[in-house]
DNA sequence: CCGAAATCTTACAAATTGTTACAAGGGGCT
DNA sequence: AGCCCCTTGTAACAATTTGTAAGATTTCGG
């Protein structure tokens, strides 16, 4: 997935470069425009994510355009204005505006403010966990397990069911009877011998030499720890 | 559905029963606390849609609750607050509030930001016509599937009623029964195989390759999962 | 260094899901 | 009505995942 698109619509050409300068620095893919035309012709082959607008446009009526925005895309629409009136800022709101910021302005606002917009919009949508371990990064929402060069294997589920339990304990033992509860184990019998088998799948996938095993190693008789500091991304 | 709950916390009685009346007038139920502990328990038996939070509290720090808030509920947080420095505003924001108003504020501007942040919320999950999601466009008023290179091919009711489903809870498990619930499958026996062919018949609608799908993944012995950041439009 | 218990691994079987071909049903058009 | 095209479900078979069984290997105590 590539970097959030913020369009700037500003007809200073100070303001722009301002603000396309402080956003690239955060990490951001940046489109400037001086007109709401070459705008607006924009649109039809990029999507932008946050479109930052200034109201005193010389082509265009501003609030009409924002209006356009939030209702059709569903893009991101911050007002960027010099009119610091509370009737100005309440009607930019009402019109389909998700924030106003006043002129002049600070650029670290204007990023922690994209910021907050896009980890709401995100949070609504994603329950993406992802969590890395000695050049692994195992993510959880798509199944994949990539390794140090960036290569992708798919995982199971029941295999995923084990490694999730392992990098949540990460230097902990783990015991046999913890594993079959916590996976569904039907406690029976020779559902050892399919924990078993879940586990020595998992450790093919992490290249783990059969002999000398580096990330999950077999304490025999009591069960299995984990090694390997784990980082989670939620 | 009832009306959004707003929680106003706030140590000065005249800003709580200020934004109270406001909130009241503008359509809202409303709950006022004057410390940060009264306002925790009440989080016990409430779920507020909105938080309102001075930073000034005489008895927790401002911050940390609003993290907490932010991070654990999923309610929107709006800092209100006294200081008005950009940094105060910048960290405030990155440690979870979805916006920063300063003191003095006009109550009609905080009805406005609040009504803002609520529709954002809500055109997230209602049913759109267009969404937009990997470089595709699916236009559920025409029954059309556009690729990035504005191709159409139309798809038909049954492939729609999956789609919607995948792309209302993108990244998310969907599981077998939940799907034959939402598609008026009468849970017979065979009425499985008629899900997988929809499936499939929707996968090679998208270009998928059948050994690894990039965009529907399936969970052997749960459900499936839409892979794929989704926006919805109009 | 040996033997019993525990664990690993491999091959195979059962359950789940994918795909294709085909038939039933519906709507539009002449 | 009759025909054609599209949609949808069903059935049969292929492919994948998971568990099971059994032999091989390892561990630990004597």
């Amino acid at each position: 997935m590539t970097e959030p698109l913020v369009t700037i619509l500003d007809d200073e050409p100070a303001i722009r470069s301002m603000l396309a300068s402080a956003l690239n620095e955060a990490g951001f893919r940046t489109m400037a425009f001086a007109r709401a035309t070459e705008f607006e012709a924009s649109l039809r082959t990029a999507t932008p994510d946050v479109c930052l607008v200034d109201l005193g446009l010389p082509d265009r009526d501003g609030l009409t355009l924002v209006h356009q925005l939030a209702l059709e895309q569903g893009a991101i629409v911050i007002i960027i204005s010099g009119r610091a009136q509370v009737q100005d800022r309440v009607t930019g709101l009402e019109l389909g505006a998700d924030d106003y910021i006043i002129k002049p302005f600070d650029p670290s606002e204007v990023v922690a403010r994209i910021r907050a917009r896009l980890r709401k919009d995100k949070s609504a949508n994603t329950a993406s966990t992802t969590a890395r371990f000695e050049g692994w990064i195992a993510h959880f929402d798509r199944y994949m397990l990539e390794n140090d060069s960036g290569q992708e294997t798919p995982f199971s589920h029941a295999e995923g069911e084990v490694l999730r339990l392992f990098l949540e304990s990460p230097k902990r033992l783990i015991s046999r009877a913890h594993m079959q509860e916590t996976l569904g184990g039907a406690a029976g019998e020779s559902f050892d011998r399919a924990m078993d088998v879940r586990i020595s799948r998992l450790r093919t996938k992490l290249n783990e030499d059969p002999k000398n095993p580096q990330l999950i190693k077999t304490i025999y008789g009591a069960g299995y720890i984990f090694l390997g500091d784990v980082r989670w991304e939620r």
